[in-house]
RNA sequence: GGCGCCGUAGCAAAGUGGUAAUGCAGUGGACUGCAACUCCGCGAUCGUCGGUUCGAUUCCGACCGGCGCCUCCA
């Protein structure tokens, strides 16, 4: 059985070769680390986690890097608001990543490398890249412009690969003006100058700092080597982040391949529209982790295909709540059932995950897998569960204790565990003594305050909704 | 101007050259003192129009509709 994944350089699904079966490299772009995370930058966590989990499964060694940008011009211009220094700044914000991506059930990666701990690397590397002629630094005499370091995209032959681009066919200065030290319009910052006032090292060519794409391509050849199996993204990275990337990487490397396997994941909407500052409807991930479990915003991301765009909304995440309730209510029928260890690489829910990561297939296996083991007997149940809960956890999912699931506070009331186990045995007293009218009342008094009671032959139950 | 994506039941979302998984919602029934949970059952011919084919939702073309990227937004 073989991972087959869809790499955005060829177009297509390939079937995957690590370069060194004993030690596949995955490298995923992190966030730069000025404000909370928004949850389009949930998604390539979560993606590339499942994808992290399914790749354990198959290769003994699995180097998973996920970085950190703690230097950049959006850091350096809130911190500068908010007058602090941008260590204390980036630090702040990547500890709340942690924790927001933690929350979603994501595995920590193998390697988290910060930006401003490679800056040795990122100078050896712009080095090597003027050395061989792939890069320049602007010297005319203008104040200002001095100091910087620009690629020179038109000495690469294969510049716009990734993105399936020819220079010519691009529209100089479609968005951002071009500045006018650049040789060509194209060309892309290394390193540039920084202010007295700003953060900056010393370099050859004068304190500064390096530019947005460099640091990925410096990380990953210290902690992954030259040529790496997974490089993964959002969409939006393709161009030009990742195809200077490889720019950088294969010119420094004197065109040895770069990644093998280039995965994009789709664009998040919020309510039909992109998230923007204009409509100012980015959705963060800790504010909706207010009103749901993180658990439902992975269920979420991971019930549509990876690559598709997704529409974040209100009906969908109520929608995965309840579908969650389903599934941890199949579990907590079970009771005390022992899960067994069980081989999934036999599943059709594996075998999905296989095929470019469907993770919503899987996840319709899942519900399967739970009304198989609903309706299972005997020591078939243990079998079952186990059967579930490891299809489960290579998506990350109902890792829970289904009690809790259940039990735990929702954002409604405060009722507490101990009060309502009051009121059903109240309720209890009542039904014994055929006072069905109070008995009512009180089931009705809970489910004001969202407490919802479940009847059966061993007593009765109660969940939240 | 260039590159690319999408359009499947009320909503969400897979998928296949031979009449379409799954979840949520809805609905009929069983169970229940009543409920809830659970169980049994019910729903779409796949944007439109052509073409290829014995046969297309699936391949090709056109059109309509929605969308992304084109130098620092996941």
């Amino acid at each position: 059985m073989s991972l087959t994944l869809y790499n955005t350089m060829s177009r297509s699904k390939e079937l995957f070769q690590p370069i060194d079966e004993q030690r596949v490299t995955m490298y995923v772009c992190g966030p730069t680390v000025y404000n909370r995370v928004h949850i389009g930058n949930a998604r390539p966590a979560v993606v590339f986690d499942t994808l992290y989990r399914l790749l354990q499964k198959l290769y003994p060694n699995v180097q998973y890097a996920r970085n950190i940008t703690d230097i950049d011009d959006k850091i350096m211009q809130t911190a500068s608001e908010l007058g602090e220094d941008i260590s204390t700044l980036s630090t702040r914000y990547a500890e709340a990543y942690f924790d927001d991506m933690a929350a979603l059930n994501n595995l920590s990666p193998t390697i988290i490398p910060y930006a401003t701990q490679h800056i040795p690397e990122m100078i050896d590397m712009v080095s090597r890249l003027i050395d061989k002629g792939h890069a320049y630094a602007v010297d005319n005499g203008v104040t200002g412009e001095q100091g910087h370091v620009l690629f020179a995209v038109q000495s690469m032959e294969h510049y716009g690969q990734l993105s399936q681009r020819l220079l010519d066919d691009m529209l100089p200065g479609a968005r951002v003006e071009v500045a006018s030290y650049k040789h060509y319009a194209g060309d892309f910052v290394l390193w540039k100058p920084s202010a007295n006032n700003e953060p900056g090292w010393d370099s050859p060519w004068g304190r500064g700092r390096p530019g947005w794409h460099l640091e990925c391509s410096a990380m990953i050849e210290k902690h992954l080597g030259e040529s790496i199996d997974i490089h993964g993204g959002g969409q939006d990275l393709i161009f030009p982040h990742h195809e200077n990337e490889i720019a950088q990487s294969c010119c420094a490397h004197d065109g040895k391949p770069f990644a093998n396997v280039w995965m994009h994941n789709g664009f998040i909407n919020i309510e039909g529209e992109k998230m923007s500052k204009s409509l100012g409807n980015f959705r963060m991930v800790n504010d909706l982790l207010e009103q749901y479990p993180g658990e439902v915003l992975r269920y979420v991301i991971l019930s549509a295909h990876y690559r598709s765009e997704q529409n974040f909304g209100k009906d969908l995440l109520d929608s995965a709540w309840r579908s969650l309730d389903t599934l941890y209510s199949f579990l907590r029928a079970q009771g005390d059932v022992t899960a067994t260890d069980v081989d999934i690489t036999d599943s059709d829910a594996y075998r999905a995950l296989l095929d470019d990561l469907n993770t919503p297939v899987a996840i319709s296996e899942l519900h399967k897998l739970a009304r198989e083991m609903n309706a299972a007997q005997g020591g078939a149940r243990s079998e079952a569960k186990g059967r579930l809960l490891a299809v489960a956890e290579l998506l990350g999912l109902l890792q829970q204790d289904a009690e809790q699931w259940f039990t735990l506070a929702r954002g409604g009331s405060d009722i507490s565990a101990e009060q309502i186990e009051m009121l059903i045995a109240k309720r209890n007293q009542a039904k014994a003594d055929k006072d069905y009218a109070g008995a009512d009342a009180v089931r009705e008094e809970l489910k004001a305050m969202g407490v919802v009671l479940e009847d059966s032959r061993e007593g009765t139950q109660w969940r939240r909704e």
